[in-house]
DNA sequence: ACCCATTTTTACAGCGCTGTAAGTTCACCG
DNA sequence: CGGTGAACTTACAGCGCTGTAAAAATGGGT
């Protein structure tokens, strides 16, 4: 089956090409009979445009770009979930790019080596510095995502990791807890993210009179319930005895769950647990687990407003918004 | 910043523009002294190819979209990882579009009113019957992927489900357990995908010699453990007094663990549980999940051989492919 | 019937690239 | 030193569409 173009379009309605771009567009200076004429030959044809010629003609390919570390952790899943049906209410579509956490991969992310794939890109990395995504070339309009400090010439959306942290040990030490651990600590060198999450868990130590025991850290892999539970689990042989965990994310805290669980302790009266991210399993498994929320919907609606806004050409200042969280709690570090 | 095209490359280096395509592109005969200045000029401009000219030219975009109904299922978003790191090593980028599991966006889908976006479609249908699939204008090369039963002129990649489940039972049966339940068939017509499983177990019931007992079905929604919690958990409290469960998947696996644990019943001694896909959380909620797994790597390998055949012209009936599955043992239902 | 202001339609050129086929240059042989 | 095939390079046309600006048609007065 030979592809329809427009100009058979055209040929069949008696019409100029442009006239039969003018119908599908739906502009409004089209006579109805001449309207309905070309329409009939649409579907006749069965004609369907084709975006390559039009993004060629246009500039836009009406598609962005969505970068982060992996699909298969799941807060980035329903993140990209929730961004992908905002970006479509826009008339978007969401190309997604995986970065494997890997900094060379998200080094090119940003310097991409075709052009004329994305209209604008959404990236949160979690290795680059703000100085080396401050020299990216600029040829397409980018929002930063999560965490990371970003540089003031890039517009950032992220929620305020350290008073949530702070937030999180409050909700701890409120629960009469004092040996308040933290559970993944990348190692050797924390990511941003984890960076911030480790200021406010000191800061909420501090607020609340605790002391600030280093031996509470537990490094481990980031990403992965197993590995989180593999380190927590041999912190705890060694003879760390928490009254509370804040892990670094879910899936964190379901290691965390289970290492636990596996040398007798009782959550939460043992040990309270509090997770990061609110994922959907937060609820299923038990006990359910108490988890910093941020607002999905609202992120992706401020990150996606400011990158159509660069799109439209907007040149001006990185804008940096903080968009809002909540601490959910559930059985796994209950209310007073 | 002007973008730069092949033509302004090309003047530089005093050359046509067609040899600056060659030398992107890595054509053989081309002068080392001529590949050098080209290579130059492009440096010195920072030449970046513009895809949208390319696959206009060439017909192809090189981008394949991957459709099914959520990523925000671990499953589905585990599977797409695969997908796309597969379809990279091709020189394919992924394109994910979510069904949502309706209908009409499955239709939609088959029937995109827009060409040019991807060069084929991966697609793993919830609703669409084949009758419908087969109809499906043809304009793209389709390969479906997971269990629906495919029409004849369609390439198709699954696992043999039936028989994945005779093996869940069977397993369980060995286990020495009687009254083996099935934990959420869609209400009140199941899917494609639970309608083999439920053979499956009957079939696998059948051959253990256990009698098949309706009542021990459990109803539910797919896709969401709170479901299965909630659905299990009200045949339990009626009376339903099973010694084993076969879950449809992991999630409601999970879900299920849940409400058992909330009814006091251990897991496996007093119910052993089984899940299907075999997620990254399988093995991190306690008890780990016995299950069935898929060969993720082999079905991207196969679906993606299939559909780049059909790309590059193969017309012929479709091709009906199994991959393999295994059943992974763990402690919810662990081996004899 | 004619003029003017809209409304509707069109011609044109070009977005950036590559396949084809037809040059042109080169190295080497007789 | 011409001839020859291989190695290299290019002209051309077109992939399918849309922005621009200008032309054509229309309608409403007078």
């Amino acid at each position: 089956m030979a592809n329809i173009r427009l100009s058979d379009v055209a040929k069949l309605a008696g019409v100029s090409p442009k006239t039969v771009s003018n119908v599908v567009h739906g502009y409004a200076h089209v006579r109805d009979t001449t309207r309905a004429r070309v329409q009939q030959a649409i579907d006749e044809l069965g004609y369907r445009p084709d975006v390559r010629g039009r993004s060629l003609a246009t500039g836009r390919t009406m598609m962005l770009a969505l970068a982060f570390p992996d699909l298969r952790i799941p807060y980035f899943a329903e993140l990209a979930h929730v961004i992908a049906e905002a970006a479509g209410e826009r008339g978007y579509r969401l190309l997604l790019e995986e970065s494997g956490g890997a900094r060379e991969v998200e080094r090119a992310i940003l310097s991409a080596d075709e052009a004329g794939i994305v209209d604008g890109v959404l990236f949160q990395p979690v290795w680059l510095t703000s100085t080396e995504i401050a020299q990216h070339r600029g040829d397409i309009p980018v929002v930063l995502l999560g965490e990371n400090t970003a540089p003031l010439t890039v517009d950032h959306v992220h929620i305020d990791n350290i008073a949530a942290a702070v937030q999180v040990v409050e909700h701890l030490a409120a629960l009469g807890r004092r040996r308040i651990a933290y559970v993944c600590a990348e190692h050797p060198r924390p990511s941003e993210t984890s960076r911030l999450r480790l200021i406010g868990y000191q800061q909420g130590l501090e607020a609340c009179g605790l002391p600030v025991d280093p031996s509470l850290i537990v490094s481990g892999t980031v990403g992965n319930a197993d590995a989180a539970r593999d380190a927590l689990g041999a912190a705890l042989d060694a003879g760390m005895a928490p009254d509370a965990l804040v892990c670094r994310d879910d899936l964190a805290a379901m290691g965390a769950l289970r290492a636990l669980a596996e040398r007798g302790l009782r959550v939460p009266e043992d040990v309270a647990v509090t997770g990061w991210d609110d994922i959907t399993l937060a609820t299923a498994v038990r006990p359910s687990l108490t988890s910093i929320r941020a607002d999905g919907r609202e992120l992706a609606r401020r990150a996606l407003d400011l990158l159509l806004e660069r799109i439209d050409g907007f040149d001006g200042l990185g804008r940096h918004e903080v968009v809002g969280h909540s601490l959910v709690v559930r059985e796994s570090a209950p209310g007073v």
